[in-house]
DNA sequence: AATGGGACCTGCGCGC
DNA sequence: TGCGCGCAGGTCCCAT
C-alpha cells in the first residue's frame, strides 16, 4: 500500500476537504472490499453522518464520525481516495453534502474498509509496532539488536516498526550505505544511528513531497506525488548509481524486489 | 523464531 | 495482434 508518507498526505488532505460534510449516499460497485459489517449495515451506519476527525496509524487511515464510529481504511497496495466528481472506476462511492464525491479507488481490490465502534481492538492495529517517529535512538538500537533476520525485511516488519514499506526501506538503506541483505545483528553502532536518522529523513522528505506515485497512488485530487522523482534507488535497476555511477542491482528479498548499489552499500 | 511459498486481485509491459 | 509470464507501494496464513 501506500506507505506512511502517502497515507499521511491523504490524511492531511481529507482533514481540509471532508470534515463536517455529511454522507448522503453510498454506492458499492465492489462490496467485497467492505469487510465489515454487511453492505446494508455499512450504508445505514454511515449515511447521514459527518466525519469529525481523521487519524493515521502507521499505514492505516481512520475516519472518526460524529457518532464515534470509525471507518477504518487499509489501502494495501493499490487503494487511494479521490475527492471531487464521481469516478467510473470507484469501487465504493460516498456522496457528500457539498455535492461532491469521495471515491474509494483500488485497482487490485486488495484494500479493506471497515465500519466499527473502535479501531484499537483490531488485530492488525494491535500488532503494530511503534512508528519511526515514536522511537528514540536507543529504542531503535534495541529493536535492531533483538531480531535475527536481514535488515530490510526487518524494517518492513510492521510488528517491529510500523509505517515503512518496500520503497522507503530501500531508500533508507541506500542513504545509510547498508546492504539490504545484512543481518541486523551485524550492524555496527554507527550504522544503526545513521539508519535511524535516514529513515526519519526519507519519510519526512516523502511527506514534504506528498508521497511517491510510482504506480497507482494519487492524492485526493487525483494528482501524482512528487517524491517518485526524488527516489534514489527504488526502481533504478540497471541504471547508474547517483553516488558512484555504477549499475544498481535488483534482487528478491522476502518475496519483494529490492534495489541497491553493490558498490556504495556494504 | 525465521523463512519461503501461496493466497488475495487486476492490469501492465515484455518476449515470442 | 495475441498469449503467457513476471511483476507491482501489503499482509496473512501455512509449512518447514
Amino acid at each position: 500500500m501506500p506507505e506512511l508518507p502517502e497515507v499521511e498526505t491523504i490524511k492531511r488532505d481529507l482533514e481540509k476537504k471532508i470534515l463536517g460534510k455529511k454522507i448522503i449516499a453510498i454506492e458499492a460497485d465492489k462490496p467485497k472490499v467492505i469487510k465489515e459489517p454487511s453492505l446494508d449495515k455499512f450504508r445505514k451506519g454511515l449515511v447521514g453522518k459527518r466525519p469529525k476527525e481523521v487519524i493515521r496509524k502507521a499505514k492505516v487511515l481512520i475516519i472518526k464520525f460524529e457518532d464515534n464510529k470509525f471507518l477504518v481504511i487499509h489501502l494495501r497496495i493499490s487503494g487511494w481516495l479521490q475527492y471531487g466528481k464521481k469516478e467510473d472506476k470507484a469501487r465504493v462511492l460516498f456522496k457528500l453534502s457539498d455535492g461532491k464525491y469521495l471515491n474509494y479507488m483500488d485497482q487490485r481490490l486488495l484494500g479493506e474498509l471497515r465500519l466499527r465502534s473502535d479501531y484499537k481492538d483490531l488485530k492488525f492495529i494491535q500488532r503494530l509496532g511503534p512508528e519511526p517517529f515514536e522511537l528514540s535512538l536507543k529504542e531503535f538500537k534495541d529493536i535492531i539488536r533483538t531480531k535475527k533476520t536481514k535488515i530490510k525485511p526487518l524494517l518492513m516488519d510492521q510488528a517491529v516498526i510500523s509505517g515503512i514499506g518496500n520503497i522507503y526501506a530501500q531508500e533508507s538503506l541506500f542513504e545509510s550505505k547498508i546492504l539490504p541483505t545484512r543481518q541486523s545483528l551485524s550492524l555496527k553502532d554507527r550504522e544503526i544511528s545513521l539508519l535511524y536518522k535516514n529513515i526519519r529523513g526519507v519519510l519526512n522528505k516523502a511527506i514534504q513531497n506528498r508521497g511517491s506515485s510510482v504506480d497507482t497512488y494519487r492524492d485526493i485530487d487525483g494528482r501524482t506525488g512528487g517524491m517518485e522523482e526524488k527516489l534514489r534507488v527504488y526502481g533504478r535497476q540497471n541504471e547508474p548509481c547517483f553516488k558512484c555511477r555504477r549499475s544498481i542491482k535488483k534482487i528478491n528479498l522476502g518475496g519483494r524486489g529490492t534495489c541497491f548499489c553493490p558498490s556504495c552499500q556494504h
